[in-house]
DNA sequence: ATCGGTCGTTCAATCGTTTGACCGACAGTA
DNA sequence: TACTGTCGGTCAAACGATTGAACGACCGAT
């Protein structure tokens, strides 16, 4: 049998403080723990006994209004479908609700102008502080900071004067993955990198360029080549490699900046006849679960995705807002060795 | 040059009503389009030009005390890393944009109670209603019941008798999958169904017995295995498939109820030498962007997910809280020829 | 000249919490 | 006895927007 709920008075703060017969401000004060208050443990007893009677919960607007803090936090990505922000909100949210807060996440993929219309309806005290994972522009910037809000980069190093931001270490990643692929005995070594506006492809790049540096191996520009995050962009992009090498040879292997690009450069790979990791290793950034399903089953560098998020909740709640937070998480970023990788043929 | 931002001391309607030099409620109503509202065209001007030269937002915290509507959505799914609910949050969140609200979207994986952690943080009139995917257990039904929220169900039926949910057609997609494959020629058709709890897995069971019971075909009992909608559930199920098989034969097809176990039949099937097609065909549910990179493409049936997750926003926000809503998307549901079917040998 | 009826706008109560200020009672001290 | 503290609370003013009610001015009709 269900109980019908008739349209339900909401129970405040009143109709409890008198039912334990006492002012409300002492519920209230009794409700939020103030250190300054001093009461008999009696007292303390009706009031937490009228709560739990009457099923009373604080109504959000009003203390909002009241402290001016809405106990939320956004998060703006570019899209829900890439594993990569998956793994970063699940990190954000479990941060944001061990510290009591909720996390709004909205991407910007639905609309031409998804930022905006964020910014427009983040942007009314709904929340307290943003967190922007993924590409920004300047204008964008500009009107965060219109704002008045405290927002920082996520996996992005923001290219004005807003020094804020979370971000991996995407140089050391990339050089485990080349260095597995040197101490296996590759040395022609493709990259397929990310596009030039993301810096994390950019450091992805110049790690894999300094690890060949460092084991005295020159990069032939036809061995690079650039492709999108997508994993369309990265069976492009290996399509050129390929047909760069007509003339010089084919890498022996591909370092992959992402794991959704991995997925393209396996594709291209097998319709061109080449096996792996017989014919080409291939190693790519990024751990998602997917990696272990691919055929064959993916080496990659497992990156600290789900602490990023945590990492920049945590930033964002501590800080004051004009302070400078630049910080790099690297725990546990390594090597997961899978099938794609072997020693080159000869 | 950056203006350095002063703790901006807010700009209230008063400050807008001083500058037009009008009451407070002229620019209330202005704002929120009173049609009872009768004013001067100058007035109006004057009210929206102090609006926009102080760059006035209305407090979103007042408004909601005021008017007891939070203006936001609440959408509860198990996990983000799953692509299912990616693309129902994606669909949802669109349709909440259009029409003014914002998506708080929580996943239940973080914690051991996931759902009351949200129950709790949303019932306090955060949310002005909420959607549930994914299983949810009768004592949280109770728990949703004791909030006085408008909720429903999403790609779930409930079991209680809180009728009011938005379900696919999984019986059609079914159907389609088996008969692609009984018009391919296969006779012998196994299926690797969703575990019990779900009714979405009981839902493609059903379909997939009644379009094999219309085809004349009986189906052994042996010929379906159950997984858990995940990668690692669906190879084990289908290594029992080829374990029963062993004396009675392989089916010469695989209808699997989702993506994800999908992966993982790939996966079995690649390590027990057989080749996809060639010798075994597979289809699945769920046509998400993955698919198209797996070895071999898989053929799957499309469902429209994202309208799902659309019209479940759209029936929340305009049906009457106590009011049945049972509804079945079934636009788009059909079937994408990959590279994973083909005839039966012989 | 008076009345009624729009038009254009103002008044003020209200939503539910938080929090600084204040206050009475009682105990201990000088 | 008067004074000073602590204890255990109460009072009331915010916070910023919404909205029903009221109000003065003006106009046309009687």
């Amino acid at each position: 049998m269900t109980t019908r709920r008739a349209a339900t008075p909401r129970v405040t703060l009143v109709d409890v403080a008198k039912l334990a017969t006492v002012d409300k401000a002492i519920v209230s004060r009794v409700i939020n723990e103030d250190p300054a208050l001093v009461i008999r443990q009696e007292t303390r007893d009706r009031v937490i006994d009228a709560i739990r009677t009457l099923g009373y919960r604080p109504n959000i607007a009003a203390r909002s209004l009241r402290t001016a803090k809405a106990g939320t936090l956004g998060l703006v990505i570019p899209d829900f479908a890439n594993p990569v922000y998956a793994e970063i909100i699940t990190g954000a949210e479990s941060a944001a609700l061990d510290r009591g807060h909720v996390l709004v996440t909205g991407s910007t993929s639905g609309s031409r102008n998804g930022m905006d219309r964020y910014l427009e309806l983040l942007g009314q005290g709904r929340v307290d502080g943003l967190l922007l994972a993924g590409p920004t522009s300047a204008r964008e910037h500009q009107k965060l900071q219109s704002l008045g809000l405290p927002w920082m980069m996520v996996n992005r190093r923001d290219t004005g004067d807003h020094h804020r931001y979370v971000i991996l270490d995407d140089a050391h990643a990339a050089k485990l993955a080349v260095e597995h692929l040197l101490s296996l005995g590759h040395r022609r070594i493709g990259h397929v990198a990310g596009p030039t506006g993301a810096d994390t492809a950019k450091r992805r790049a110049a790690g894999y360029r300094q690890a060949m540096k460092t084991a005295g191996i020159t990069v032939r520009p036809a061995d690079v080549a650039r492709g999108d995050y997508t994993s369309g962009g990265g069976a492009e992009a290996m399509g050129s490699l390929l047909a760069n090498a007509e003339k010089s040879g084919t890498p022996t292997a591909v370092f992959v900046a992402n794991v959704a690009m991995a997925v393209g450069v396996l594709d291209t790979l097998r319709r061109a006849g080449l096996r792996v990791p017989a014919d080409v290793s291939v190693v790519a950034v990024h751990d998602l679960p997917l990696a272990e399903h691919l055929n064959p089953p993916l080496t990659t560098v497992r990156m600290p995705l789900q602490q990023l998020g945590g990492r920049a909740v945590e930033l964002l709640l501590s800080r004051a807002p004009e302070e400078q937070v630049t910080e790099v998480v690297s725990t546990a970023t390594e090597l997961v060795l899978r099938e794609s990788t072997a020693p080159p043929r000869i």
